[in-house]
DNA sequence: GTCCCTTTGAAGTAT
DNA sequence: ATACTTCAAAGGGAC
């Protein structure tokens, strides 16, 4: 199977998590971003859309300084091998405790069973649990303390309270905010909104309080249901401890946080990746040794638990109203049918292969979680807006906070490649080709794109000193009166 | 009804 | 190897 990169493991969005930050003068450069920020925030509320083109320059440099190099090899592998050297360079700096815990992906081996047999967490895959999912409260009640730990942290420019986009204090603790129902902002949720992590529930305290043991070692009944829980089988991995029968009951990550009492926030609740750990591993080795690949699980829009795959758009099948027909003489159906029939065909070859989305990506996460969030703090209703604004907090984000967002990424792209060991990206690129026209070719901007502008590029970006970070046309093309340029 | 806009990141394609 | 393009989500707006 392709999916399950066994060496590495790593290397499933090993390399986006190094979310490589200028490191020099990060402090200032936070604290004048808050004000840039904030300034920034205005200009998307106040020009909707448009920002100046001074303001876009000002805040792209600065953000060219934040802005990680290129995601080339060398620099990516160099930042691995290096990364304890860094520590010992970055002295007193951004190194000095591994801004991602969980990079390199260590796997504790006693973690498929965290649980001690009082049904407490085990110290280890507590600790584990709380390097690997930040999001998690496994320390029960540690909210307080957490929130004090997060306050003797300095201020995250996320605060920045903007003239129209209201910031609340601890705002950009997501744990916080993913834990703690903030009585001032409704957290939002669409009826079909699926949080693509949801397998990972993980995210249920109730799972992972040391105080309240697994359901699965209790043997017991859910509470909200009254449907027994299945035991849980060993193979499965503790970050999705589904079974088949409990996926619809599970609550969503976020949604359990609306506690409406008896009122089932997910109607419809489909679950991401339904049982994607049921299938998980040795299920996933059985059936592909045992079957040829196309017959794999999941290349249907159900899954065996009859809960439709989010990633998988199943083909809209125009219900052709039978109402319609009435009035009509029976050729004139049987014709219609016939014709019905005929372009049916065509379009059920086209449509007979469901649209299997791509994973989200960290920021695809970030905004899923976030926009209803900006959307109930502003005015503003418009996605490009806030787009932007989610775009602009993005960058606001400590790297912990976005370490949180990169790991459930490579969570993700590591479950769809279980779940869609065949897939590729690519596949939606002809889909959509042959479906529709050619999505629109992005203007340039006057100037974009030129090779004789490109130096500037990378200079700016990087600086004379960082030359191997230059992409090579930048690198090799010569600079006038640079001074030093190659 | 369809596409655009707008964001970042992953992955594919083109050079 | 590098640059460029497409697609993920979202929903108002334009046509």
């Amino acid at each position: 199977m392709p999916q399950l990169n066994g060496g590495g493991g790593d290397d499933l969005g090993a390399n986006d998590e190094m979310i490589s930050f200028k490191d020099e003068g990060e402090q200032e450069e936070k604290i004048s971003e808050n004000l840039s920020a904030e300034r920034d925030l205005a200009d998307v509320k106040s020009s909707l859309v448009n920002e100046s083109e001074t303001n876009q320059n000002s805040s792209s440099d600065s953000e060219a300084e934040r802005r990680p190099p290129p995601r080339s090899e060398t620099f990516r592998d160099k930042t691995r091998e290096s990364l304890e050297e860094a520590a010992k360079r970055q002295d007193g700096g951004l190194f000095k405790s591994p801004p991602y815990p969980g990079y390199p992906f260590i796997m504790i081996p006693d973690l498929t069973s965290p649980y001690l047999p009082n049904g407490s967490l085990s110290p280890t895959a507590r600790t584990y649990l709380q390097m690997k999912w930040p999001l998690l409260d496994v320390n029960h009640g540690s909210l307080q303390s957490r929130q004090a730990l997060k306050d003797a942290r300095s201020p995250s420019p996320a605060h920045i309270v903007g003239p129209f986009c209201l910031e609340f204090p601890g705002q950009s603790d997501l744990s916080l905010h993913q834990f703690q129902l903030s009585n001032k902002v409704p957290v939002v949720q669409h009826p079909h909104h699926v949080h693509p992590l949801t397998p990972l529930i993980t995210y249920s305290n109730e799972h992972f309080t040391p105080g309240n043991p697994p359901p699965h070692l209790q043997g017991d009944v859910d509470p909200k249901t009254g449907i027994p829980r299945p035991p849980q089988h060993p193979d499965i991995s503790p970050y999705y401890p589904l079974s088949p029968g409990a996926v619809g009951q599970i609550p969503h990550p976020l949604g359990w946080l609306v506690p409406q009492q008896g009122q089932p926030v997910y109607q419809g609740f489909r679950h991401p990746y339904p049982t994607a750990l049921t299938v998980n591993a040795s299920m996933q080795s059985f059936l592909s040794s045992r079957f040829p690949h196309h017959m794999v699980p999941p290349h249907h829009s159900l899954h065996q638990t009859g809960i439709p795959h989010p990633a998988i758009v199943t083909p809209n099948v125009k219900q052709e109203s039978s109402h319609s027909d009435i009035g009509l003489n029976s050729s004139t159906i049987l014709y219609t049918l016939h014709r019905k029939h005929q372009d049916s065909k065509k379009e059920d070859e086209k449509k007979k292969q469901p649209h299997i989305k791509k994973p989200l990506n960290a920021f695809m996460l970030y905004m899923k979680e976030m926009r209803a969030k900006v959307v109930a703090e502003c005015t503003l209703k418009e996605s490009a807006a806030i787009n932007q604004i989610l775009g602009r907090r993005w960058h606001a984000l400590t790297r912990e906070e976005q370490a949180k967002y990169y790991e459930l990424a490579r969570k993700e792209r590591q479950l769809h490649m279980q779940l869609y060991p065949g897939w590729s990206a690519r596949d939606n690129y002809a889909a959509n080709q042959q479906g529709k026209k050619k999505k629109r070719k992005r203007d340039k901007q006057p100037g974009e794109g030129n090779d004789a502008n490109a130096p500037k590029k990378c200079r700016a970006l990087f600086g004379l000193d960082q030359l191997s970070f230059w992409c090579k046309p930048c690198r090799y093309t010569p600079v006038v009166s640079t001074g030093g340029q190659p």
